[in-house]
DNA sequence: TTTACATACATAATTTTCTTAGGTATATAT
DNA sequence: ATATATACCTAAGAAAATTATGTATGTAAA
């Protein structure tokens, strides 16, 4: 796990990516997805993911569809087409700030 | 200008590594050094800045030096022993970081 | 000569964003 | 029974920033 500061800021960017690349995924399963993907790197916490989610879609960012799963709710949440325009620009943006960052802080640009 | 957001949670990072490569620097000079090497991508504003500075000499990762210029004041700070091993820390925490980060979400390693 | 901008420090109110903690409820394995 | 996993949610508080403001000097332009 990162130190929680470093995490800050990335979260909505997150968020967008995954949902721009899967037809749609609910809260639950994008902490997992992201847990998974950077070997428990970053969790992402209910009580700032579920607030942010809430957001992005009074935002008109994500759309929500709820689906009964046994006797279980499931949220399902997916973009539309200005989430995924707000997605690119959101990741485009990252991937400048890396850029940035590394030059800033005098990293290699490309090491294992 | 990237969107405040992105920069949460850099700020300490930046410090300790600009110090951690001068003898020693002074708020303003911090806030303009970053200005140039970013090419005003990124902005210190001293709101944040100067707050900061203190928390981190009351921490003893760094120490001060006042200054007389003219009639005008002028701090300057220097990296401690503890801070240098912060620092070296916290920037490759922030390294790994950002390569998980390139992974999640889906940049190339390395592009121009 | 006064207006604007740069230098140089600082703090305070507010806002944003997150953590921590708590709540509800079902399903499954020990 | 108890713990763990799934699955949603909110609220209090903390952390970290922005925005606004204050003080003061130096310099350049109008």
């Amino acid at each position: 796990m990162y130190s929680s500061e470093l995490i800050k800021g990335t979260l909505k960017t997150i968020i967008l990516k995954l949902l721009s690349d899967s037809n749609e995924m609910y809260g639950y399963e994008l902490t997992q997805r992201v847990k998974e993907l950077t070997g428990g790197k970053i969790q992402l916490t209910e009580g700032a993911l579920y607030p942010t989610l809430h957001a992005l879609e009074a935002q008109g960012v994500l759309s929500t569809n709820v689906v009964n799963v046994g006797n279980r709710i499931r949220k399902y949440y997916s973009i539309t087409p200005t989430g995924k325009q707000l997605a690119n620009d959101k990741v485009n943006e990252y991937a400048d700030f890396i850029q940035t960052m590394t030059f800033l802080l005098g990293l290699k640009p490309n090491m294992g």
